[in-house]
DNA sequence: GCAAATTTTAAATACTATTTACTATTTTAA
DNA sequence: TTAAAATAGTAAATAGTATTTAAAATTTGC
């Protein structure tokens, strides 16, 4: 999953970077309004986390761009100072999916982070099932009954992305965006991302038949669940 | 479906053309006001994405020549600067179909083709029924009650066209200029559209009945729905 | 700083879609 | 009724895309 940090002091957005990819995250920052809206017209992101006061402008105007937007699944979680109850209200209002009140603790920003996940794919639990296989997306682990799968943390993110989106065709560009991050910089004459589900594919299939992992021909890939 | 780009920023062009080209489309590019026109004149277009600014003259140029046609059905969406409020809005009145603000996602890019196709075709949602086939436009996938059908994108395409111009007779020359592209650069007496008209109607037919699906004789063929 | 694990590149092979070329069948109209 | 035209069907050649493998480069963990 990717996810963009908007927000200005350098320090803290360093910090939840490197905690978040440790996580598996791939992160992009942006320090001010305009270049934040750049990268929210050019690039689909799982996660924005959204500072509010900025030093070119206000959070709410990236926001309201980004609401006008079609197609768009972005979740944003707004980042406020402590007490200032109106800025949530509004920033609820005008559709973020939660708030977070500065300072907050990492492990509770991950936590809304899955909270969110569940909300979006309507999940009960951390634990998807598709087709016998368990994904524990919390601790990041699959196992096919009481056998355990070990993925790298390539293969894990194209799994998780792609049942995620199951029943939807996946493009490689936008597999590539979410797993790998901003498609400027990738060099999209490779095969990374088929060797990758080659690898994936191989190590789910020594425990289960896995024709529900389909290739769509010259688009991408599909997870039928 | 085919689609014109009128764009003189190459490399922006490039990259639209490649994504949609992998969703099936059929791209042609222009780099001038007077190619662009030129292309017009010949061929009909599904979508035409129109920058405003070119070398050698303005757009509306442009949109202004097309309207001047009769019998055309071809879609305009307008490349404006973002901001550039008024060009937005004499763009719609000038009879563009949508605009797009530079620059944009290639997946917002795809949400507005399919806006304008659901709207130009009444459809309510990204789903056609057809005779008890369902067509899923967005997904690209076609299905016969609970049974999917796997079409090449030749054969959907085909369908598509047919479909979103039910009870109507399509030429051949016309399916080839909205699924194959320019006329000028296509073998006519080869005979592969008829060669794809009969591997998708033998898929179809597996399934049911397919009398609905017509030739009419010396012209080409018609879907009744 | 080294060894192991992971990711990426690159090239070969296998597979699928598209087009061509040709034959068989059907339709039309003299 | 029959010959010409149009369409339907088949199979092989070509083109395009996916899969697989192996090795090089990079990153990670001790």
């Amino acid at each position: 999953m990717n996810l963009l940090i908007i927000e200005d002091e350098i320090d803290l957005a360093l910090e939840i970077g490197e905690f978040l990819t440790k996580q598996g995250f791939i992160i992009d920052h942006a320090r001010k309004r305009v270049t934040a809206e750049e990268k929210i017209f050019v690039n689909e992101y799982d996660f924005i986390l959204l500072d509010l006061g900025l030093p070119d402008g206000d959070g709410f105007q990236v926001l309201k761009k980004l609401k006008q937007l079609n197609n768009r699944e972005d979740a944003v979680i707004i980042l406020t100072a402590r007490g200032d109850v109106d800025d949530r209200i509004k920033g609820l209002e005008e559709g973020a999916d939660d708030y977070l009140a500065k300072p907050f603790s990492l492990n509770e920003l991950l936590a809304r982070i899955h909270a969110i996940t569940r909300r979006k794919h309507k999940l009960e639990t951390n634990d998807i099932d598709v087709n016998g296989f368990k994904l524990d997306i919390k601790n990041r682990m699959v196992s096919y009954g009481e056998n355990r799968i070990n993925l790298t943390k390539k293969e894990f993110e194209i799994l998780n992305y792609l049942v995620l989106n199951k029943n939807r065709v996946i493009s490689r560009v936008s597999l590539t965006e979410h797993v790998w991050g901003d498609i400027l910089e990738i060099n999209s004459d490779s095969n990374f991302v088929d060797v990758h589900v080659k690898n994936l594919r191989k190590k789910l299939a020594t425990h289960a038949e896995i024709s529900w992992f389909e290739t769509v021909r010259s688009i991408g890939f599909r997870i039928n669940a």
